[in-house]
DNA sequence: GTGCTTTCGCTACGAGTCGTAGCGTAATGG
DNA sequence: CCATTACGCTACGACTCGTAGCGAAAGCAC
């Protein structure tokens, strides 16, 4: 979210309360109407503020979505099981339990669909979201070269890409598990998309 | 698309010219205008038939897009080039080209997350779209285990797991790369996905 | 050819949504 | 008290939606 003017200290600042409740709204919309269905009008009736206000903080339905789906993936977090499968399980389940939610559902597909034909609504998700949960690959890796269950990065450009080809692997797994096969990520299923992950880098990091 | 009167032999038949330049013609939609922007009375415009003719044919938009994408993925076709790797890198590549397509990019993620709330264009997607996906998996599976590259199948539905598993996987990371990402599918980075795959795969079925 | 049936193109329509402008009021800081 | 900004409310033109009604066109049966 930008301020307009960031020195700005003058005239009556705007109700942080609004935020909450607008982007509360958002998410209960996406719930009862989906993506298509969903107006900015009834958005504005839900949360109690006028529709005017909506249009004054956000330029249209694209960012209000974006930034009520947002929210939603900032109880990620990566657990200290012990071990690298044990962390990647906790976070990947985590993650799964996000995405079983319809508000998640029906907007996270619908802004990255808009966003092909967007860069700034693109930047706007890779800030927001994608950023947030590469962060946890990252520090699940650094933790488990520190625990010796995967070898030190020897090239930095190597390890990047490795970084971004196993993030895809497993947000790119559960997204598809859920939304398109339609079937829940449980912990069974996850376990086994755990397994096949780490053999898969074992052997291929040797 | 379901005929209305499976043994109507009378009357003025459906021009099946006018299906293939609609369908067209909401691809090319998809590219200019993108999926909220797109109506369907431009596409009757750009199709050259009147507006009526596409309500007679499709129920809305979401329908209409399914079938419209489901044809760029009538082109995926089973490689033979030797080896499960090969076959593999084969797939994902094709997969990779249409998914670099504008029109598949803007139709395909929307109308996944309309179908988070339609149980009809679930199942339309499902029947469109994913089985005929699913099946080059199988095929390649079944393909593998006769050159004795994967241990045959003992268990049914064990079977079927590591299907949806591997099914969920290579498409989910390919969509994920692509769209969300937004990186192309080039031939590295599939050569690096089909490694950490299959050695994952080898070891995981011991 | 003559009917019969269905599709087609076209026009028109009410209903709903969009995004903006205008205005008076409320809430801050100087 | 005054300048400044946010707010709620109303109204508005423009656009899209999905449907209805009409006459014309294109097939099939006879």
């Amino acid at each position: 979210m930008q301020r307009r003017h960031p020195a700005s200290r003058t005239g009556r600042p705007r109700s942080a309360a609004a935020d909450t409740a607008i982007l509360a709204a958002t998410r209960q919309a996406l719930v009862d109407l989906g993506w298509s269905k969903l107006t900015l009008s009834d958005v504005a009736v839900r949360a109690g503020v006028a529709k005017t206000t909506l249009y004054r903080r956000w330029a249209g339905k694209n960012e209000l979505v974006v930034d009520a789906v947002a929210e939603l993936f900032d109880e990620l977090t990566l657990p200290d099981r012990g071990s690298l499968a044990a962390d990647i399980e906790g976070v990947v389940l985590q993650f799964a339990a996000i995405l079983a939610r319809p508000e998640a559902r029906s907007g996270l597909m619908a802004v990255v669909a808009e966003a092909t034909r967007d860069e700034a609504l693109r930047e706007r998700i890779r800030a927001s979201i994608v950023d947030r949960q590469k962060r946890l690959v990252i520090a699940g890796r650094t933790r488990a070269q520190e625990r010796g269950e995967l070898p030190p990065e020897s090239d930095a450009e190597r390890s990047a890409r490795a970084v971004d080809l196993i993030f895809d692997m497993v947000a790119g797994s559960v997204v598809h598990r859920t939304l398109v096969s339609n079937q829940p990520a449980d912990e069974e299923w996850v376990h086994g998309l755990t397994r096949v992950l780490l053999s898969g880098l074992a052997a291929s990091a040797r």
